[in-house]
RNA sequence: GCGCCGGUAGCUCAGUAGGAUAGAGCAACUGCCUUCUAAGCAGUAGGUCGGGGGUUCGAAUCCCUUUCGGCGUGCCA
């Protein structure tokens, strides 16, 4: 499926390489031309303003050098054989070459108004694609159960779902996923940490570990777990006592994330239990799979995994001295389950930038598997700092002065969190600005976005309530004519294109930016023009209305990628 | 040391797969509401795109080099 954007894009290439073709033969004789032409890399772009038209293409800037001869000098002469293919587009106005050789190409009002009855004709599902029968696993946040979730969560939180609705939206079939790592040392740690604290409040002369979690909430969970049950497990032996702990708070804390998570409207497709891959066997499976493939080694007892033979920067251990499985072990296991027992096609991890050091240890791994036919795709996403009252708090799970999510969720309204999260690529590191995150103006892009759908669902409801029911066949839609108008169709139109390239670049900011684009153009075209004023004719307002229609669609069909809620009054 | 990411307006960031005069928001200043919600719009001011080379019709964008910052470089996860 395509949209008339792009079919219109590809209509004008055609007719720019056959004027340029029928320019080589005639006018210059050039062995082998079609394949040079080929090669050639023609593009039809939007040029940034509208005075060089909706479209613009640098062919005879490309061409310069196969020929020999100036950019101008070749546009001159495509623009001549030009006429001779108009007929493969109807919607050119006129086109003209700008200064240094640009072939520009101006629409006319039916280039517009099909926009508008494409949106009009294909209702929610305009810029979507045909289904790809793709399978593709989405798997992001994935925090640590055994301490709450900080603000570097939101970020990978708000990033992930909103790519998964894009990809969903575009065709692919999506399932989103949580990784629990819920077994391995940081478990043994956590236990550990825990049953120390909890000998703690009944003897204060027990000395905490250096390599523990130092965090208050552990503290808190042996005091709640006291609470219940008294210094009933002092006597217990320390690993039993550490069982029983874990069990305790274990559950607490995931039940925690999940809760959490879903006020942040993040609903999980599915959540994977890493306990799983070791009940299942699983990571000794793939252990003799790599050994199969002569991948690993042992050394001083340990297992080793060859990674520098298979595009890692350094061998990693799999399985240590003694015999307990690394992470990366694991998360092999974890992978290959993605993509052999599960058979996805496409994986796609969203990780903090703490773990980009995993990237390339993780792919030589699959290469070992030889899963090289499925596609993983791993995310980066610089950290998060918070900015408040005219000071940058670092992110530091260390140190224990980490925003946390649950009180960042307090103060920052999910939907704005959202939007500010996705309006900032994920490689560069991010200062989010809480004071501004919460206040109700353009600082925060959410209420810029909602106002101008209230403004636009205000306008409907208003005629709708008048005149019972709108007149579409009093309608002309040459009339939305001014740039205002042109432009904020225009932008609709550009839809399609920007899901399809939010989804192959799998950048879920694109949308984002799009549409505050978008929305900056809905207040310029409430601003100035009116459409159910008494001085326009009935004609006019209806074609305004029809506008506003398929405008408010579009907010609504990315408002749903987003989820974000679209108030109708504010 | 090596690797990954980043350096664009006073601040926070965009920059459409190399394109035309580098753009938003915030902060500052000036206008616009008896007319569909001013949570808006229009305008002014603000830049050596970290520095230096190179590639070509054309570079914030690609290559090399240099500098600064973040992260990684665990028998941690």
């Amino acid at each position: 499926m395509c949209c008339i954007l792009m079919q219109t894009k590809e209509k004008l290439k055609k007719i720019l390489k056959l004027s340029l073709d029928s320019f080589a033969r005639n006018d210059i004789k050039i062995e082998n031309i079609n394949e040079k032409l080929f090669k050639l890399d023609i593009n039809i772009e939007i040029p940034a303003q509208r005075d060089y038209g909706e479209f613009s293409s640098n062919i005879s800037l490309v061409s310069a050098k196969l020929f020999k001869k100036s950019p101008r000098f070749i546009a001159e002469n495509i623009i001549k054989y030009v006429p001779d293919f108009l007929g493969v587009c109807d919607y050119i106005l006129k086109y003209e070459i700008a200064g240094n050789g640009f072939i520009n190409f101006y629409m006319n009002n039916k280039f517009y108004s099909e926009i508008l009855c494409e949106i009009d004709k294909k209702k929610e599902n305009y810029g979507k694609y045909e289904q790809k029968n793709k399978r593709v696993l989405i798997e992001f946040v994935s925090s640590n159960p055994t301490g709450p979730m900080h603000i570097g969560n939101a970020r990978l939180g708000a990033l992930g779902d909103c790519l998964s609705g894009i990809l969903n939206f575009f065709g692919y079939e999506v399932l989103t996923e949580f990784y629990v790592n819920d077994a391995g040392n940081q478990i043994q740690k956590f236990g550990e940490s825990l049953s120390l604290r909890y000998e703690q409040i009944f003897d204060k002369n027990v000395e905490f570990i250096e390599d523990g979690y130092h965090g208050e909430d552990i503290k808190l969970l042996a005091q709640e777990f006291a609470n219940i049950h008294g210094d009933k497990y002092i006597k217990v032996k320390s690993n039993e006592r550490e069982k029983v702990l874990i069990n305790y708070a274990l559950p607490r804390n995931i039940n925690k994330i999940k809760s959490d998570l879903e006020r942040y409207k993040i609903f999980y497709d599915s959540w994977f239990y890493e306990s799983e891959l070791y009940k299942n066997n699983e990571i000794s499976n793939i252990i003799q799979k790599l050994e199969k493939n002569n991948a690993i080694y042992r050394e001083n007892n340990a297992i080793w995994f060859k990674a520098t033979d298979f595009g890692g920067e350094k061998d990693e251990i799999l399985i240590r001295t003694n015999g307990i499985p690394t992470y990366f072990a694991a998360d092999i296991a974890y992978h290959v389950n993605k993509f052999v027992t599960r058979n996805f096609d496409m994986c796609i991890n969203i990780w903090g930038a703490d773990h980009h050091g995993h990237v390339a240890r993780m792919q030589a791994a699959m290469n070992a598997l030889g899963i090289n036919n499925k596609i993983l795709k791993i995310i980066i996403v610089q950290l998060v700092s918070v900015f408040r009252d005219g000071n940058i708090c670092k992110m530091s799970k260390r140190s224990g002065q980490a925003e946390t999510f649950a009180s960042f969720l307090e103060e920052v309204n999910t939907d704005s969190a959202r939007i500010i999260f996705n309006m900032q690529n994920p490689g560069s590191k991010m200062v989010f600005n809480i004071n501004e995150a919460i206040k109700n103006d353009m600082s925060n892009p959410v209420y810029y976005v909602k106002y101008a759908y209230v403004r636009l669902k205000n306008i409907v409801n208003l005629v709708d309530n008048n005149k019972k029911k709108e007149n579409f066949n009093n309608i002309n839609l040459d009339l939305l004519n001014s740039p205002e108008e042109r432009e904020l169709i225009f932008i609709l139109g550009m839809f399609p294109e920007e899901i399809a390239s939010s989804s192959c670049l799998l950048d879920s900011t694109k949308i984002t930016k799009y549409l505050i684009n978008l929305v900056s153009w809905v207040h310029k075209f409430y601003q100035f023009k009116k459409v159910r004023s008494s001085e326009i004719n009935e004609k006019l307002s209806n074609s305004r209305l029809f506008l506003c229609k398929q405008t408010i669609r579009i907010m609504e069909i990315i408002a749903n990628i987003l989820k974000i809620d679209m108030p109708e009054k504010m």
